[in-house]
DNA sequence: CGCTGCTTTGAAGCCCTTCAAACCAGGTGG
DNA sequence: CCACCTGGTTTGAAGGGCTTCAAAGCAGCG
Protein backbone atom coordinates (compact mmCIF):
# COMPACT_ATOMS: atom_id res chain seq x y z
CA UNK A 1 0.00 0.00 0.00
CA UNK A 2 2.74 2.45 0.85
CA UNK A 3 5.30 1.05 -1.61
CA UNK A 4 5.31 4.21 -3.70
CA UNK A 5 5.89 6.33 -0.63
CA UNK A 6 8.77 4.08 0.36
CA UNK A 7 10.19 4.30 -3.15
CA UNK A 8 10.17 8.08 -2.89
CA UNK A 9 11.87 8.05 0.52
CA UNK A 10 14.41 5.45 -0.52
CA UNK A 11 15.35 7.47 -3.57
CA UNK A 12 16.86 9.91 -1.04
CA UNK A 13 18.03 7.88 1.94
CA UNK A 14 17.79 4.41 3.40
CA UNK A 15 14.77 3.40 5.44
CA UNK A 16 15.26 0.64 7.97
CA UNK A 17 12.79 -2.19 8.55
CA UNK A 18 11.91 -0.65 11.91
CA UNK A 19 11.22 2.69 10.31
CA UNK A 20 9.15 1.07 7.59
CA UNK A 21 7.11 -0.65 10.28
CA UNK A 22 6.75 2.65 12.12
CA UNK A 23 5.38 4.31 8.99
CA UNK A 24 2.87 1.51 8.51
CA UNK A 25 1.92 1.97 12.14
CA UNK A 26 0.94 5.60 11.57
CA UNK A 27 -1.64 4.78 8.93
CA UNK A 28 -5.27 5.29 9.72
CA UNK A 29 -8.33 5.10 7.54
CA UNK A 30 -8.00 4.50 3.79
CA UNK A 31 -10.45 6.37 1.59
CA UNK A 32 -11.38 6.76 -2.06
CA UNK A 33 -12.08 10.30 -3.30
CA UNK A 34 -13.66 11.35 -6.57
CA UNK A 35 -11.98 13.65 -9.09
CA UNK A 36 -12.31 17.46 -8.97
CA UNK A 37 -13.10 17.67 -5.30
CA UNK A 38 -11.74 20.20 -2.84
CA UNK A 39 -10.40 17.96 -0.13
CA UNK A 40 -9.13 20.60 2.26
CA UNK A 41 -10.44 24.14 2.47
CA UNK A 42 -7.83 26.78 3.33
CA UNK A 43 -7.62 27.58 7.01
CA UNK A 44 -9.15 24.39 8.37
CA UNK A 45 -7.59 23.15 11.59
CA UNK A 46 -6.14 19.73 10.82
CA UNK A 47 -5.27 16.86 13.09
CA UNK A 48 -4.12 14.45 10.42
CA UNK A 49 -2.06 14.37 7.25
CA UNK A 50 -2.86 12.63 4.01
CA UNK A 51 -0.72 10.11 2.19
CA UNK A 52 -1.63 9.86 -1.46
CA UNK A 53 -1.70 6.23 -2.57
CA UNK A 54 -3.13 6.63 -6.04
CA UNK A 55 -4.10 9.53 -8.25
CA UNK A 56 -3.12 13.17 -8.45
CA UNK A 57 -3.85 16.11 -6.18
CA UNK A 58 -2.94 19.78 -6.20
CA UNK A 59 -2.36 22.58 -3.77
CA UNK A 60 -4.07 25.76 -4.86
CA UNK A 61 -4.79 29.32 -3.89
CA UNK A 62 -7.75 31.25 -5.20
CA UNK A 63 -7.89 34.99 -5.73
CA UNK A 64 -10.99 37.05 -6.17
CA UNK A 65 -12.40 37.05 -9.71
CA UNK A 66 -12.03 33.32 -9.96
CA UNK A 67 -8.32 33.29 -10.57
CA UNK A 68 -6.63 30.16 -9.32
CA UNK A 69 -2.99 29.24 -9.00
CA UNK A 70 -2.03 25.63 -8.44
CA UNK A 71 1.20 25.90 -6.49
CA UNK A 72 2.20 22.28 -6.50
CA UNK A 73 1.06 18.94 -7.87
CA UNK A 74 1.21 15.71 -5.94
CA UNK A 75 1.34 12.18 -7.24
CA UNK A 76 1.10 8.72 -5.74
CA UNK A 77 3.57 8.26 -2.91
CA UNK A 78 3.51 11.92 -1.85
CA UNK A 79 2.54 13.05 1.60
CA UNK A 80 0.38 15.85 0.30
CA UNK A 81 0.03 17.84 3.50
CA UNK A 82 2.72 16.59 5.80
CA UNK A 83 3.47 20.25 6.48
CA UNK A 84 0.10 20.49 8.21
CA UNK A 85 1.68 18.45 11.02
CA UNK A 86 3.62 21.55 12.09
CA UNK A 87 1.46 24.29 10.55
CA UNK A 88 -1.85 22.86 11.81
CA UNK A 89 -3.74 25.14 9.45
CA UNK A 90 -2.97 25.20 5.77
CA UNK A 91 -2.79 28.54 4.01
CA UNK A 92 -4.00 26.94 0.78
CA UNK A 93 -6.56 24.45 -0.43
CA UNK A 94 -6.07 20.92 -1.64
CA UNK A 95 -8.06 19.32 -4.42
CA UNK A 96 -8.09 16.13 -6.41
CA UNK A 97 -7.40 16.22 -10.13
CA UNK A 98 -8.19 12.55 -10.68
CA UNK A 99 -9.97 9.95 -8.56
CA UNK A 100 -7.64 9.33 -5.61
CA UNK A 101 -7.00 6.75 -2.95
CA UNK A 102 -5.50 8.14 0.24
CA UNK A 103 -4.51 7.00 3.71
CA UNK A 104 -4.99 9.38 6.61
CA UNK A 105 -2.21 9.69 9.15
CA UNK A 106 -3.24 11.18 12.51
CA UNK A 107 -0.87 13.85 13.81
CA UNK A 108 -0.68 12.11 17.17
CA UNK A 109 1.00 9.20 15.42
CA UNK A 110 3.45 11.53 13.74
CA UNK A 111 4.18 13.13 17.06
CA UNK A 112 5.23 9.76 18.43
CA UNK A 113 7.54 9.34 15.49
CA UNK A 114 9.25 12.62 16.31
CA UNK A 115 9.99 11.47 19.83
CA UNK A 116 10.99 7.91 19.02
CA UNK A 117 12.48 7.93 15.52
CA UNK A 118 14.81 10.91 15.03
CA UNK A 119 16.15 9.68 11.72
CA UNK A 120 12.71 9.01 10.33
CA UNK A 121 11.68 12.44 11.57
CA UNK A 122 14.50 13.96 9.57
CA UNK A 123 13.30 11.98 6.56
CA UNK A 124 9.78 13.34 6.89
CA UNK A 125 11.20 16.81 7.39
CA UNK A 126 13.28 16.24 4.27
CA UNK A 127 10.20 15.36 2.32
CA UNK A 128 8.54 18.69 3.17
CA UNK A 129 11.80 20.38 2.17
CA UNK A 130 11.75 18.65 -1.19
CA UNK A 131 8.21 19.90 -1.68
CA UNK A 132 9.59 23.36 -1.00
CA UNK A 133 12.39 22.81 -3.51
CA UNK A 134 9.85 21.90 -6.17
CA UNK A 135 7.86 24.97 -5.29
CA UNK A 136 11.01 27.06 -5.61
CA UNK A 137 11.59 25.75 -9.09
CA UNK A 138 8.02 26.63 -10.02
CA UNK A 139 8.66 30.13 -8.72
CA UNK A 140 11.64 30.37 -11.05
CA UNK A 141 9.54 29.14 -13.94
CA UNK A 142 6.82 31.67 -13.32
CA UNK A 143 9.27 34.47 -12.76
CA UNK A 144 11.76 33.95 -15.55
CA UNK A 145 10.82 31.30 -18.08
CA UNK A 146 8.70 31.84 -21.17
CA UNK A 147 5.44 29.96 -21.56
CA UNK A 148 6.93 27.21 -23.68
CA UNK A 149 9.91 26.76 -21.38
CA UNK A 150 7.61 26.66 -18.39
CA UNK A 151 5.52 23.93 -19.97
CA UNK A 152 8.58 21.95 -21.03
CA UNK A 153 10.05 22.22 -17.57
CA UNK A 154 6.83 21.04 -16.03
CA UNK A 155 6.67 17.96 -18.25
CA UNK A 156 10.33 17.14 -17.54
CA UNK A 157 9.75 17.43 -13.81
CA UNK A 158 6.69 15.24 -13.87
CA UNK A 159 8.51 12.59 -15.87
CA UNK A 160 11.24 12.35 -13.25
CA UNK A 161 8.76 12.33 -10.39
CA UNK A 162 6.56 9.67 -11.96
CA UNK A 163 9.74 7.74 -12.70
CA UNK A 164 10.69 7.66 -9.03
CA UNK A 165 7.52 5.80 -8.15
CA UNK A 166 7.57 3.56 -11.21
CA UNK A 167 4.87 5.33 -13.19
CA UNK A 168 6.90 6.43 -16.22
CA UNK A 169 7.69 4.36 -19.27
CA UNK A 170 10.48 5.13 -21.74
CA UNK A 171 8.04 6.72 -24.17
CA UNK A 172 6.13 8.88 -21.72
CA UNK A 173 3.65 8.77 -18.90
CA UNK A 174 0.01 9.15 -17.98
CA UNK A 175 -1.00 12.65 -16.89
CA UNK A 176 -4.71 13.02 -16.29
CA UNK A 177 -5.32 16.74 -16.37
CA UNK A 178 -6.96 19.30 -18.61
CA UNK A 179 -5.25 22.15 -20.42
CA UNK A 180 -7.07 24.58 -18.14
CA UNK A 181 -5.57 22.88 -15.08
CA UNK A 182 -2.18 22.95 -16.73
CA UNK A 183 -2.69 26.68 -17.15
CA UNK A 184 -3.42 27.00 -13.45
CA UNK A 185 -0.08 25.38 -12.73
CA UNK A 186 1.88 27.38 -15.28
CA UNK A 187 0.28 30.76 -14.69
CA UNK A 188 -1.17 30.82 -18.20
CA UNK A 189 -4.60 30.90 -19.78
CA UNK A 190 -5.91 27.66 -21.19
CA UNK A 191 -5.90 29.30 -24.60
CA UNK A 192 -2.21 29.95 -24.44
CA UNK A 193 -1.49 26.52 -23.00
CA UNK A 194 -3.12 25.12 -26.08
CA UNK A 195 -0.89 27.16 -28.37
CA UNK A 196 2.19 26.17 -26.42
CA UNK A 197 1.32 22.48 -26.65
CA UNK A 198 0.87 22.88 -30.37
CA UNK A 199 4.29 24.46 -30.62
CA UNK A 200 5.89 21.63 -28.63
CA UNK A 201 4.21 19.15 -30.96
CA UNK A 202 5.26 20.98 -34.11
CA UNK A 203 8.84 21.21 -32.91
CA UNK A 204 8.80 17.42 -32.55
CA UNK A 205 9.60 17.55 -28.86
CA UNK A 206 6.56 16.01 -27.21
CA UNK A 207 2.82 15.47 -27.32
CA UNK A 208 0.19 15.83 -24.65
CA UNK A 209 -3.08 14.23 -25.69
CA UNK A 210 -5.75 12.11 -24.11
CA UNK A 211 -4.22 12.27 -20.66
CA UNK A 212 -0.83 11.04 -21.81
CA UNK A 213 2.53 12.66 -22.33
CA UNK A 214 4.53 11.17 -25.19
CA UNK A 215 8.10 12.38 -25.25
CA UNK A 216 9.69 12.37 -28.66
CA UNK A 217 12.91 14.30 -28.17
CA UNK A 218 13.89 14.20 -24.52
CA UNK A 219 17.21 15.98 -25.00
CA UNK A 220 15.66 18.72 -27.06
CA UNK A 221 12.96 19.20 -24.47
CA UNK A 222 15.50 19.50 -21.66
CA UNK A 223 17.62 21.88 -23.69
CA UNK A 224 14.65 24.13 -24.34
CA UNK A 225 14.00 24.68 -20.63
CA UNK A 226 17.47 24.05 -19.19
CA UNK A 227 16.09 21.24 -17.08
CA UNK A 228 18.38 20.20 -14.23
CA UNK A 229 16.82 17.64 -11.86
CA UNK A 230 19.22 18.52 -9.02
CA UNK A 231 16.36 20.25 -7.18
CA UNK A 232 14.58 16.93 -6.82
CA UNK A 233 17.45 15.76 -4.63
CA UNK A 234 17.71 12.24 -6.01
CA UNK A 235 20.81 11.29 -4.17
CA UNK A 236 21.23 9.01 -1.26
CA UNK A 237 22.79 11.04 1.54
CA UNK A 238 22.74 9.99 5.16
CA UNK A 239 20.46 12.43 7.01
CA UNK B 1 22.23 37.72 19.95
CA UNK B 2 19.45 35.35 18.96
CA UNK B 3 16.63 37.52 20.32
CA UNK B 4 15.16 38.12 16.86
CA UNK B 5 15.19 34.43 16.12
CA UNK B 6 13.41 33.76 19.40
CA UNK B 7 10.88 36.48 18.61
CA UNK B 8 10.11 34.77 15.33
CA UNK B 9 9.72 31.36 16.97
CA UNK B 10 7.66 32.73 19.84
CA UNK B 11 5.29 34.42 17.42
CA UNK B 12 4.21 30.86 16.55
CA UNK B 13 4.62 28.72 19.65
CA UNK B 14 6.16 28.85 23.11
CA UNK B 15 9.83 28.13 23.59
CA UNK B 16 10.89 26.85 27.00
CA UNK B 17 13.99 28.00 28.85
CA UNK B 18 15.58 24.61 28.20
CA UNK B 19 14.89 24.90 24.52
CA UNK B 20 16.22 28.42 24.42
CA UNK B 21 19.41 27.18 26.07
CA UNK B 22 19.58 24.33 23.57
CA UNK B 23 19.38 26.79 20.69
CA UNK B 24 22.17 28.88 22.18
CA UNK B 25 24.16 25.69 22.53
CA UNK B 26 24.00 25.01 18.80
CA UNK B 27 25.64 28.28 17.84
CA UNK B 28 29.12 28.21 16.42
CA UNK B 29 31.23 30.94 14.88
CA UNK B 30 29.77 34.44 14.38
CA UNK B 31 30.83 36.22 11.21
CA UNK B 32 30.34 39.53 9.45
CA UNK B 33 29.74 39.40 5.68
CA UNK B 34 29.82 42.26 3.21
CA UNK B 35 26.90 43.21 0.97
CA UNK B 36 26.35 41.68 -2.47
CA UNK B 37 28.28 38.52 -1.83
CA UNK B 38 27.30 35.01 -2.88
CA UNK B 39 27.51 33.18 0.42
CA UNK B 40 26.56 29.71 -0.79
CA UNK B 41 27.00 28.44 -4.31
CA UNK B 42 24.29 26.05 -5.52
CA UNK B 43 25.17 22.40 -5.04
CA UNK B 44 27.77 22.80 -2.31
CA UNK B 45 27.73 20.05 0.30
CA UNK B 46 26.93 21.74 3.59
CA UNK B 47 27.57 20.66 7.14
CA UNK B 48 26.19 23.72 8.87
CA UNK B 49 23.24 26.08 8.67
CA UNK B 50 23.27 29.85 8.95
CA UNK B 51 21.29 31.96 11.37
CA UNK B 52 20.93 35.52 10.17
CA UNK B 53 21.45 37.96 13.05
CA UNK B 54 21.48 41.21 11.15
CA UNK B 55 20.97 42.27 7.55
CA UNK B 56 19.16 40.78 4.59
CA UNK B 57 19.92 37.77 2.41
CA UNK B 58 18.24 36.14 -0.53
CA UNK B 59 17.88 32.73 -2.10
CA UNK B 60 18.35 32.84 -5.84
CA UNK B 61 18.51 30.75 -8.95
CA UNK B 62 20.33 31.84 -12.09
CA UNK B 63 19.41 30.87 -15.61
CA UNK B 64 21.61 31.16 -18.64
CA UNK B 65 21.68 34.65 -20.19
CA UNK B 66 22.14 36.27 -16.83
CA UNK B 67 18.54 35.96 -15.73
CA UNK B 68 18.15 35.68 -11.99
CA UNK B 69 15.16 34.91 -9.83
CA UNK B 70 15.29 35.62 -6.12
CA UNK B 71 12.95 33.02 -4.67
CA UNK B 72 12.86 34.23 -1.11
CA UNK B 73 14.22 37.01 1.06
CA UNK B 74 15.48 36.54 4.57
CA UNK B 75 15.73 39.06 7.35
CA UNK B 76 17.27 39.16 10.81
CA UNK B 77 16.08 36.24 12.92
CA UNK B 78 15.65 33.88 9.97
CA UNK B 79 17.44 30.58 9.68
CA UNK B 80 18.31 31.13 6.06
CA UNK B 81 19.26 27.59 5.15
CA UNK B 82 17.88 25.40 7.87
CA UNK B 83 16.57 23.20 5.09
CA UNK B 84 20.18 22.32 4.26
CA UNK B 85 20.18 20.26 7.46
CA UNK B 86 18.04 17.67 5.69
CA UNK B 87 18.84 18.44 2.06
CA UNK B 88 22.64 18.64 2.58
CA UNK B 89 23.05 20.28 -0.83
CA UNK B 90 21.08 23.35 -1.73
CA UNK B 91 19.55 23.58 -5.16
CA UNK B 92 19.93 27.35 -5.14
CA UNK B 93 22.44 30.00 -4.16
CA UNK B 94 22.36 32.36 -1.23
CA UNK B 95 23.60 35.92 -1.33
CA UNK B 96 23.70 38.95 0.90
CA UNK B 97 21.78 42.06 -0.08
CA UNK B 98 23.16 44.18 2.75
CA UNK B 99 26.09 43.72 5.10
CA UNK B 100 25.13 40.82 7.34
CA UNK B 101 26.04 39.30 10.65
CA UNK B 102 25.44 35.57 10.92
CA UNK B 103 26.00 32.71 13.32
CA UNK B 104 26.87 29.31 11.93
CA UNK B 105 25.10 26.29 13.37
CA UNK B 106 26.84 22.95 12.71
CA UNK B 107 24.51 20.20 11.54
CA UNK B 108 25.89 17.83 14.18
CA UNK B 109 24.43 20.15 16.80
CA UNK B 110 21.08 20.17 15.05
CA UNK B 111 21.17 16.42 14.89
CA UNK B 112 21.48 16.29 18.65
CA UNK B 113 18.45 18.54 18.93
CA UNK B 114 16.42 16.11 16.84
CA UNK B 115 17.19 13.25 19.20
CA UNK B 116 16.84 15.15 22.46
CA UNK B 117 14.28 17.91 21.87
CA UNK B 118 11.31 16.62 19.86
CA UNK B 119 9.25 19.76 20.41
CA UNK B 120 12.07 22.06 19.39
CA UNK B 121 12.65 19.84 16.38
CA UNK B 122 9.04 20.37 15.37
CA UNK B 123 9.56 24.10 15.80
CA UNK B 124 12.56 24.10 13.49
CA UNK B 125 10.63 21.96 11.06
CA UNK B 126 7.81 24.47 11.30
CA UNK B 127 10.16 27.26 10.45
CA UNK B 128 11.17 25.58 7.18
CA UNK B 129 7.49 25.06 6.48
CA UNK B 130 6.80 28.74 6.98
CA UNK B 131 9.57 29.49 4.50
CA UNK B 132 7.74 27.20 2.12
CA UNK B 133 4.46 29.02 2.77
CA UNK B 134 6.09 32.33 1.91
CA UNK B 135 7.50 30.78 -1.23
CA UNK B 136 4.04 29.53 -2.09
CA UNK B 137 2.62 33.00 -1.82
CA UNK B 138 5.37 34.31 -4.09
CA UNK B 139 4.41 31.61 -6.58
CA UNK B 140 0.86 32.91 -6.50
CA UNK B 141 2.08 36.46 -7.02
CA UNK B 142 4.20 35.52 -10.01
CA UNK B 143 1.50 33.37 -11.49
CA UNK B 144 -1.58 35.47 -11.04
CA UNK B 145 -0.99 38.99 -9.78
CA UNK B 146 -0.21 42.03 -11.91
CA UNK B 147 3.07 43.84 -11.46
CA UNK B 148 1.62 46.47 -9.16
CA UNK B 149 -0.23 43.92 -7.06
CA UNK B 150 2.89 41.81 -6.81
CA UNK B 151 4.89 44.77 -5.58
CA UNK B 152 2.20 45.81 -3.11
CA UNK B 153 1.97 42.28 -1.79
CA UNK B 154 5.71 42.10 -1.37
CA UNK B 155 5.79 45.33 0.65
CA UNK B 156 2.90 44.18 2.83
CA UNK B 157 4.62 40.89 3.52
CA UNK B 158 7.90 42.50 4.41
CA UNK B 159 6.17 44.91 6.77
CA UNK B 160 4.63 42.05 8.71
CA UNK B 161 7.85 40.08 8.76
CA UNK B 162 9.94 43.04 9.91
CA UNK B 163 7.25 43.74 12.48
CA UNK B 164 7.62 40.27 14.00
CA UNK B 165 11.26 40.95 14.85
CA UNK B 166 10.69 44.54 15.92
CA UNK B 167 12.07 46.23 12.83
CA UNK B 168 8.94 48.02 11.61
CA UNK B 169 7.65 51.38 12.77
CA UNK B 170 4.09 52.61 12.28
CA UNK B 171 5.14 54.72 9.29
CA UNK B 172 7.20 52.12 7.50
CA UNK B 173 10.44 50.22 7.61
CA UNK B 174 14.00 50.11 6.31
CA UNK B 175 14.47 47.98 3.20
CA UNK B 176 17.98 48.14 1.81
CA UNK B 177 17.64 46.91 -1.72
CA UNK B 178 17.81 48.29 -5.25
CA UNK B 179 14.99 48.38 -7.75
CA UNK B 180 16.87 45.82 -9.83
CA UNK B 181 16.93 43.41 -6.89
CA UNK B 182 13.25 44.06 -6.32
CA UNK B 183 12.72 43.10 -9.94
CA UNK B 184 14.57 39.85 -9.35
CA UNK B 185 12.12 39.07 -6.55
CA UNK B 186 9.02 40.10 -8.47
CA UNK B 187 9.91 38.61 -11.82
CA UNK B 188 10.04 42.05 -13.43
CA UNK B 189 12.63 44.21 -15.13
CA UNK B 190 14.09 47.06 -13.13
CA UNK B 191 12.54 49.45 -15.62
CA UNK B 192 9.08 48.19 -14.91
CA UNK B 193 9.69 48.09 -11.18
CA UNK B 194 10.46 51.76 -11.43
CA UNK B 195 7.18 52.49 -13.19
CA UNK B 196 5.26 50.43 -10.68
CA UNK B 197 6.83 52.28 -7.75
CA UNK B 198 5.89 55.52 -9.41
CA UNK B 199 2.32 54.34 -9.74
CA UNK B 200 2.17 53.30 -6.06
CA UNK B 201 3.49 56.73 -5.15
CA UNK B 202 1.05 58.57 -7.38
CA UNK B 203 -1.87 56.61 -6.00
CA UNK B 204 -0.83 57.78 -2.55
CA UNK B 205 -0.37 54.26 -1.26
CA UNK B 206 3.33 54.10 -0.40
CA UNK B 207 6.81 55.27 -1.22
CA UNK B 208 10.04 53.35 -1.60
CA UNK B 209 13.02 55.66 -1.61
CA UNK B 210 16.48 55.68 -0.14
CA UNK B 211 16.23 52.21 1.30
CA UNK B 212 13.03 52.97 3.16
CA UNK B 213 9.41 52.00 2.71
CA UNK B 214 6.97 54.67 3.82
CA UNK B 215 3.41 53.43 3.95
CA UNK B 216 0.80 56.11 3.45
CA UNK B 217 -2.40 54.17 2.97
CA UNK B 218 -2.04 50.72 4.50
CA UNK B 219 -5.64 49.69 3.90
CA UNK B 220 -5.53 50.81 0.29
CA UNK B 221 -2.32 48.93 -0.23
CA UNK B 222 -3.75 45.74 1.21
CA UNK B 223 -6.91 46.11 -0.81
CA UNK B 224 -4.94 46.48 -4.01
CA UNK B 225 -3.23 43.12 -3.58
CA UNK B 226 -5.77 41.28 -1.41
CA UNK B 227 -3.16 40.83 1.28
CA UNK B 228 -4.04 38.18 3.86
CA UNK B 229 -1.23 37.45 6.33
CA UNK B 230 -2.63 34.01 7.22
CA UNK B 231 0.17 32.36 5.28
CA UNK B 232 2.70 33.76 7.75
CA UNK B 233 1.10 31.60 10.44
CA UNK B 234 1.20 34.15 13.23
CA UNK B 235 -0.79 32.17 15.67
CA UNK B 236 0.35 30.37 18.74
CA UNK B 237 -0.57 26.73 18.32
CA UNK B 238 0.96 23.93 20.33
CA UNK B 239 3.12 21.85 17.95
C1' DC C 1 35.18 67.19 -10.74
C1' DG C 2 34.35 63.28 -12.99
C1' DC C 3 33.29 58.49 -12.19
C1' DT C 4 30.02 54.83 -10.85
C1' DG C 5 25.83 52.77 -9.76
C1' DC C 6 21.15 53.56 -9.38
C1' DT C 7 16.87 55.82 -10.89
C1' DT C 8 13.87 57.77 -14.22
C1' DT C 9 11.67 58.47 -18.64
C1' DG C 10 10.45 57.64 -23.62
C1' DA C 11 9.41 54.81 -27.72
C1' DA C 12 8.74 50.57 -30.02
C1' DG C 13 7.70 45.79 -29.92
C1' DC C 14 6.37 41.28 -28.42
C1' DC C 15 4.33 37.75 -25.55
C1' DC C 16 0.42 36.51 -23.60
C1' DT C 17 -4.49 37.66 -22.63
C1' DT C 18 -9.14 38.48 -23.87
C1' DC C 19 -13.03 37.76 -26.47
C1' DA C 20 -15.38 35.00 -29.60
C1' DA C 21 -16.61 31.11 -32.03
C1' DA C 22 -15.95 26.64 -34.17
C1' DC C 23 -14.81 21.93 -33.44
C1' DC C 24 -14.77 17.48 -31.33
C1' DA C 25 -15.64 13.35 -28.31
C1' DG C 26 -18.29 11.04 -25.04
C1' DG C 27 -22.51 10.33 -22.65
C1' DT C 28 -27.65 10.60 -22.23
C1' DG C 29 -32.25 10.25 -23.43
C1' DG C 30 -36.00 10.22 -26.62
C1' DC D 1 -29.60 5.35 -33.45
C1' DC D 2 -29.34 9.84 -33.82
C1' DA D 3 -30.11 14.47 -31.63
C1' DC D 4 -28.55 16.89 -28.09
C1' DC D 5 -25.74 18.41 -24.36
C1' DT D 6 -21.52 19.10 -21.91
C1' DG D 7 -16.77 19.71 -21.16
C1' DG D 8 -12.69 20.14 -23.29
C1' DT D 9 -9.76 21.55 -27.40
C1' DT D 10 -8.57 24.47 -31.18
C1' DT D 11 -8.20 28.64 -33.87
C1' DG D 12 -8.52 33.69 -35.09
C1' DA D 13 -8.29 38.67 -34.19
C1' DA D 14 -7.50 42.53 -31.35
C1' DG D 15 -5.53 44.54 -27.28
C1' DG D 16 -2.62 45.33 -23.28
C1' DG D 17 1.03 44.70 -19.88
C1' DC D 18 5.56 44.22 -19.58
C1' DT D 19 10.12 44.07 -21.99
C1' DT D 20 13.74 45.91 -24.66
C1' DC D 21 16.56 49.43 -26.10
C1' DA D 22 18.28 53.84 -25.37
C1' DA D 23 19.50 57.81 -23.03
C1' DA D 24 19.19 61.33 -19.55
C1' DG D 25 19.16 62.52 -14.63
C1' DC D 26 20.94 62.17 -10.10
C1' DA D 27 23.50 61.15 -5.72
C1' DG D 28 27.56 59.67 -3.43
C1' DC D 29 32.46 59.25 -3.44
C1' DG D 30 37.41 59.27 -4.34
Amino acid sequence: MIEKHLMALRARDSVSADEEAAIRGTLGEVVQIRADKTVIEPGTLLDRSTLLLEGMMGRFKDLSQGQRQITELHIAGDFIDLHSFTLKKLDHGIMTLTPCRVAYVPHVNLREITSEFPHLTRLFWLSTNIDAAIQREWTVSLGRRTAIQRAAHFFCEMEVRFGIVGLAEPTGYALQMTQAELGECLGLTSVHVNRVLKELRERGLMEFRGGRVRIQDREGLKRLCEFDPAYLHLEKIER
